[in-house]
DNA sequence: AATAAAGTGTAACTTAAACAACACTTTTAC
DNA sequence: GTAAAAGTGTTGTTTAAGTTACACTTTATT
């Protein structure tokens, strides 16, 4: 238990992700100038370098936080098998994907793309060792890198389908197969 | 010119008047306290002080403000005519009856209404003044008065109207009848 | 290639907002 | 009727945010 946040930097924060998210769907990331962000969101540019390092610091907290607003509680649950965590974790990924506004600059999508495979591993990774304590780390964080390719893969293969299928409909027959190899452990 | 205002005064404001907007389409104003208010603003409590009076206040500006934004630039202009500063103020009565939701209450009715009434007055006599400044002011006080509340029965008959005339098509052939009286100035 | 213009990140100082405590007035509930 | 709870409005004190200025880097412009 921490002494609580003073109000005014949650509210701080909230102006400038607003902002950020905002400005974000007119003009892309390498366009972004923190004063943009600052100005749309009615803080001193001063200010802004109190809560975050630079954009891309601010970018990184965003796409985490909005992955974690998905899948924040689920996460939680120790009671969740890893078949039931690989799909909340697809369904959420395919939710944010198709949440964020079809971005297009190169630079943003990478960005983007590196945050959440770090957290995606950082999940499976942790799942895993929560069910096998037992196993050496390395080879989990092998099996967690995988299995974010896979999940990845399939949120890819989906959002580019014509999507007759739901997210959940998608992944369903392949969930098995996926299972088939987790079990060798 | 004056000292500009802090921007975390223009800030709070508007997270304020946001904030209450925001409430009053889920409550009637005698049910919002400054806490609810505050709390969806997130500021302080105590801050809404230093910038309204009351919820009482607050409403005043707010609806002030709303109006003004309709208005605000053409009540400047001193080339307005008397029948043409009754059309706009009658479309922006109209533009901002529509663009109010609904709203329930008596007790908000007619504080709305009061403020209505106080803005659209001092907007007539100001340009009655402007046009005619050597009548007396008793006089076209009661001039604006008039005005006011012919403007406001025609708003409200047009919003119980069917609307299958424009705000603008309504008033049109009652602008005659209307500039008659003025005219006998 | 040179220069202006725009953007970045930082630091000392000022100020508006948060805190929390208070007396007081409704509302609500027993 | 009265006690508890919720709301109002105010006042010092503390703190996060605003100001301004700076050295520096990147991007346009000539």
């Amino acid at each position: 238990m921490q002494t609580k946040t003073d109000p005014r930097v949650l509210r701080t924060r909230k102006l400038i992700t607003e902002a950020f998210i905002q400005i974000f769907q007119t003009k892309s990331f390498s366009e972004i100038s923190v004063k943009d962000i600052t100005t749309e969101a009615m803080i001193n540019r001063a200010t802004f370098y109190n809560h975050f390092l630079d954009k891309y610091d601010l970018l990184e907290k965003v796409v985490e936080e909005k992955l974690h607003l998905n899948l924040g509680c689920e996460k939680q649950k120790t009671s969740m098998s890893i078949e039931e965590t690989i799909e909340t974790v697809f369904l959420s990924l395919t939710r944010f994907e198709t949440s964020v506004p079809s971005v297009s600059g190169q630079e943003e999508k990478e960005a983007i793309d590196a945050i959440i495979k770090l957290e995606l591993v950082n999940i499976f990774r942790t799942k895993l060792i929560e069910i096998n304590p037992q196993t050496e780390t390395r080879l989990l964080d092998k099996l967690a890198n995988w299995l974010t390719f896979t999940v990845r893969g399939i949120s890819l293969d989906w959002k580019h389908s014509d999507q007759d299928e739901t997210a959940g409909e998608f992944i369903e027959p392949l969930l098995p197969f996926i299972m088939r190899g987790i079990e060798t452990l």
